[in-house]
DNA sequence: CGAGCGAATGAAACCGGTTACATCAACCTA
DNA sequence: TAGGTTGATGTAACCGGTTTCATTCGCTCG
């Protein structure tokens, strides 16, 4: 159907190789001959197919992303970022949801890894030891997850991570310089590498300011998920919660404006990654600013540079309207 | 690197041809051998190559869609549900972000078309011309858009869009039984289709009903669009506001809140395409119910159906909180 | 004038699969 | 036993490009 380069080199009366050379611009062909290809192809419209080449060059063009969920603004700020990045040196995207399933990674893997130059791993949940085997048929970026064993570290594996360390220690400072206690901390997936960090972060930094810290789950880190985890909270003994995410935060102030508690007055609130745009939560929300834009374009840097990259981005609190000074008849 | 069919074949002591028939579940094999084969392809960690197998078979197993922005709700709830459809079938999905541009549109149509086995367009701002055009290279999925001239209607061209038109109708009603005499329709792009509808029913229905109509304009018709969207708004003159979509009435929401302006007391307001988690807005949104989810539901039978479709999903108003009796005093 | 050189082009192999067609053996039937 | 049929497998063309290597031609220089 589509007009190949060889019907152009019919036309032109030359061989293929002479036609693909005017075509790719190699200066070893003669200018009356280039123009005349060129204006052959113009005149039927042709095309190169993106499949011959890739298939004769051993490059497709085409990097996979794979994300734990399209729908949430984390990842598709993050999807954003890198699509600008590459489609800027017209490199396209394969898209993956996982749908946090473990064996849906695994079959988008097996699904793309023939077909792309390079795989984009958003907060991966699989095992260290699957990553490094991928990681040896192409190169891997692995974003917002880290390998635990930073001895091993192969070459074609690159790892993106922002540093949510210092930005949960200074949320849990900053709650106790407000005078609260005690800390709910309304977790992630369990597998989450990053929710890990979180986790580890608070129960440190708890430990060392004096306060107590409660760990709630959530099904699902999205909104609906932030006003479910509110059941499990016993909110007569709680003046301060974390969020995993700002989502999640969004759904616990939407649970608590039902239940008649007001933000900050009665409850203080942190999210976090300040995906937020201005005003859209209401109280304007305190959070860690675990920027996916910044963790995009790193990912995006780490597929079109070479070698392997190591790249962590700190993080730091944001403070805004929805942490207040703990009440004082709640203790 | 990756192990080839031939290296397969050579391993097993068969021809090229029975490995391809072994591997691909031919019933033209001998059991002994097909085993002996898959043995083989097991112990060498053998995949095979996408790109051969498009190239041979003429299929990539790929299909192309092109988004006005991925970070907008609606299209991330509509690229999550075609994602779900074509990857139950092991196709994958080449995604591209066209920013609201039309040259950006036409690079990634250019640079998908050789590649995969249908395109699918939402909500395209390009003219009716080219989208035809591109009809003839490979199958295209219209979605949230229709061409102007039914009677062509090429092979191979889909139309799936929602119909505005009874939602809006409703919308118009509803705000004139609650005694308000004028609406502000706060619009999406100029090129818009969905946007001419949602205009052109306005503005049929206000006519009928003696409603005044304005018509304000938007940058991007996301949150941010909304927010500045209300400066041009004269406040003093106006009891209700239909917006483009729930972004941009998320935005007037958040606008009016910061100029102390009640919703929906003092104003109401009508959103589109019922995308906000419950609880997110505050108060509940009025909306019109035109689900992106099942726009890309339907969009995907398209995209699998082999024959062109031609789909119109009616919408109708969903009352909630954010509208209310017009002021008496603003009159 | 002929050897030598470089520039432009062509022939053909190759990338990794699929598949139409040829081949060959075994079996069945007349 | 010869001829036909069937079933398993091999040979080779093909998909649409790129690229190595060989060829041809015109030119320069000794």
């Amino acid at each position: 159907m589509a007009t190949t380069i060889r019907q152009v080199a019919a036309e032109a009366g030359v061989s293929i190789a002479t036609a693909s050379r005017a075509l790719g611009g190699s200066s070893a062909v003669v200018e009356a001959t280039r123009e005349r290809v060129l204006g052959v192809a113009a005149a039927l419209n042709y095309t190169p197919s993106r499949l011959g080449r890739s298939l004769a060059t051993g490059s497709t063009g085409n990097v996979g992303v794979i994300l734990p969920d399209v729908t949430n603004p984390f990842y598709t700020s993050f999807l954003a970022a890198l699509e600008s990045a590459l489609g800027a040196r017209d490199l396209g995207i394969l898209v993956g949801d996982s749908h946090e399933s473990l064996d849906g990674e695994r079959a988008l893997i097996r699904r793309m890894d023939t077909q792309v130059d390079a795989l984009v791993l958003a907060s991966s949940r699989l095992p260290d030891a699957e990553i490094v085997a991928a990681s040896h048929r192409l190169p891997v970026v692995l974003a917002n997850r880290r390998l635990d064993a930073a001895a091993i570290a192969p070459a074609g594996l690159s790892q993106i991570a922002l540093d949510v360390g210092p930005g949960f220690a200074q949320a849990a400072e900053h709650l106790h310089s407000l005078g609260h206690t005690g800390i709910v901390y309304v977790d992630g997936p369990p597998q989450s590498w990053s929710g890990r960090q979180k986790r580890d972060t608070l129960t440190r930094a708890c430990a060392r300011l004096g306060m107590r810290l409660t760990i709630a789950p959530t099904v699902r880190p999205d909104f609906e998920g932030g006003r479910r985890a509110l059941e499990a909270v016993d909110l007569d003994d709680t003046t301060a919660i974390v969020a995993f995410n700002d989502q999640v935060a969004l759904g616990l102030l939407s649970a608590l404006r039902e239940a008649g508690v007001e933000v900050p007055t009665r409850v203080s609130i942190v999210g976090c990654d300040d995906s937020l745009p201005h005003g859209l939560a209401w109280p304007p929300l305190t959070t860690v600013d675990s920027s996916s834009r910044t963790l995009g374009e790193l990912a995006a840097a780490a597929t079109l540079g070479e070698g392997a990259l190591r790249n962590t981005v700190p993080t730091h609190l944001i403070v805004r309207d929805s942490t207040g000074a703990c009440p004082a008849a709640s203790v």
